[in-house]
DNA sequence: CTGTATCCTGAAAGATACTG
DNA sequence: CAGTATCTTTCAGGATACAG
């Protein structure tokens, strides 16, 4: 599963129609991060989770918790009241994709400063090629 | 850091200027993941990252390569030969990233089975909604 | 309050052709 | 071989208005 580097890696080494591919938690989807955070805690509803994620509108909240329902790490529970409540919670299955979340938002916290010097020296290599050339 | 589910969620439950956000292998990326997985068993050259990489395309290949090189993940070291030969391998810092990246991959292999029925079970439930309301 | 319906924009990705 | 230069496409995300 893990070839050496002194072999080639073969054609089919990634599967184009993996259907994790699609998990919205691992390709794009620029909120679903943040939304398990917030849902971390316990049950929240609509309005409730558009306050922490400042900038987010009704419509990609929406459709960020339905891809999210869809795929089975969030629940939507509605209630029949008036004026109407809903609310969103994280399913078992969400629960047990916090702990290899962690791992990364861990990873990149802890590793922030290597980032941006690593940055940083990029640029300055970047300035002292341009610098000779010119 | 975790607030309760009955105490309500700050507005600035997050940085929106956190320069977390900005790193690739968190963000948008298509490619990321899977150039990671390529270099884990060594350096690879350009034209041995197309194979396994199916349907990249060059311009975007080399635009990956130099995002994780900005972000100092991934080294880039250039032999003067002929023909050019360029090699690229994880860095240090790229190579304590395979592990939670590795957390996340394993929760998507192990419940592959898990998201699968989920959206079935969704659809099966929208085809009943539709139903009753047609 | 909890959304949906439109329309729009910008950035990422792809296609294609070409260069040192 | 290892890219760059353009041009086009695509689509997630945003703005705005409105509905149950």
């Amino acid at each position: 599963m893990t070839p050496t580097a002194t072999e080639p890696l073969p054609p089919d080494f990634f599967d184009p129609d993996c259907p994790v591919r699609t998990v919205p938690v691992l390709g794009g989807k620029k909120w679903t991060w943040k939304i398990m955070r917030c849902l971390e805690g316990g049950p929240r509803r609509f309005s409730e989770l558009r306050v922490p994620l400042v900038g987010i509108t009704s419509k990609v909240l929406a459709e960020s918790l339905r891809a999210m329902e869809y795929d089975g790490v969030v629940s939507r529970t509605e209630y029949d009241e008036n004026p109407p409540r809903v609310e969103y919670a994280l399913t078992p299955l969400g629960h047990t994709l916090l702990g290899p979340m962690d791992a990364v938002c861990a990873w990149s916290r802890q590793n922030l400063a290597n980032l941006l010097e690593a940055r940083e020296a990029y640029e300055r290599d970047e300035d002292a090629r341009a610098g000779r050339s010119r």
